[in-house]
DNA sequence: ATGGTGGAGCTTCCA
């Protein structure tokens, strides 16, 4: 059986629920994972989601800032959902799916504007964030897992529209892509979007605060999907649907896309 | 040279 799956940073659900309804007519992924909800869960428009198919959702939700939703075709039992830096935000939710996939759906810290813990405590909980999600995947291998979401960090050079010009900007430091890396390798993460589109620039990001966002093109791959490496190999048909960052009021972010035959 | 835009909602915080 394929299952296909979706993961996107809706800034905002209720504002947009029309866009999540347009993506679900159209795409139709069997599992669709957003951040930032920006909503208490129970405000969640789930009538119109419920009416297109996706019967199921398990979410954390906070008002205003924050929040993580799995929207499922298929049943989706609640496993757990993390406070990694104990920072009270609704940031994850993990959910099992009847073919025994754990898909883990996180929201990590933007971490301010300044990349000195120092200087920003943001960008140190950022930091923090990583390192327990290190260690908890350090002890708790995750097998037949998926972990998707809005990582906030572009880890390769051609994941930005320029690596020289971000070193220093948050998102793509040195030191966030280490951190990352480290989270990455202790829970034998595959990042499946890589696996699938090896070569050139792919970005899940635009900033409002361009002029023209497509034409200047100045993204950054802030969204990922990764499987454990037991079912790495099932992962197939990554792709990104930038033109939805197009779309009438959008997100900032357009929405990743993968399936697995499991 | 240090804005620029957008969402929530607590005129300011967060991204």
């Amino acid at each position: 059986m394929t299952f296909s799956l979706a993961t996107w940073n809706i800034n905002s659900v209720r504002l947009r629920s029309g866009l999540v309804e347009r993506l679900m007519t159209e795409d139709a992924p069997d599992v669709l994972c957003l951040q930032e909800c920006k909503s208490p869960v129970e405000l969640i428009p789930m009538e119109a989601f419920h009416a297109l198919g996706y019967h199921h959702m398990i979410a954390r939700g906070q008002k205003g800032y924050n929040g993580v939703a799995i929207l499922s075709k298929q049943p989706i039992e609640e496993v757990c959902s993390f406070d990694f830096a104990g920072l009270g935000h609704a940031r994850h939710i993990a959910g099992r799916l009847e073919n025994g996939v754990t898909v883990h759906n996180f929201y990590v810290p933007a971490g301010g504007d300044i990349p000195d813990r120092e200087k920003n405590e943001k960008f140190g909980q950022k930091l923090d964030y990583l390192t327990e999600m290190r260690d908890w995947w350090h002890a708790n291998a995750p097998e037949k897992a998926i972990m998707v979401g809005d990582l906030n960090i572009a880890p390769r050079e051609d994941d930005v529209w320029s690596h020289k010009q971000l070193l220093k900007i948050v998102s793509h430091t040195p030191i966030e892509v280490e951190h990352l890396a480290q989270a990455q390798d202790a829970g034998n993460w595959v990042d499946i979007t890589r696996q699938d589109i090896p070569e050139g620039q792919i970005y899940s990001w635009w900033s409002y605060r361009a002029k023209d966002w497509s034409g200047a093109d100045k993204g950054r791959r802030l969204d990922h999907i990764w499987a454990t490496k037991d079912i790495a190999n099932a992962g197939h048909s990554s792709r990104i649907r930038r033109d939805v960052r197009g779309w009438e009021q959008p997100s900032d972010h357009a929405p990743v896309f993968a399936s697995f035959d499991l």
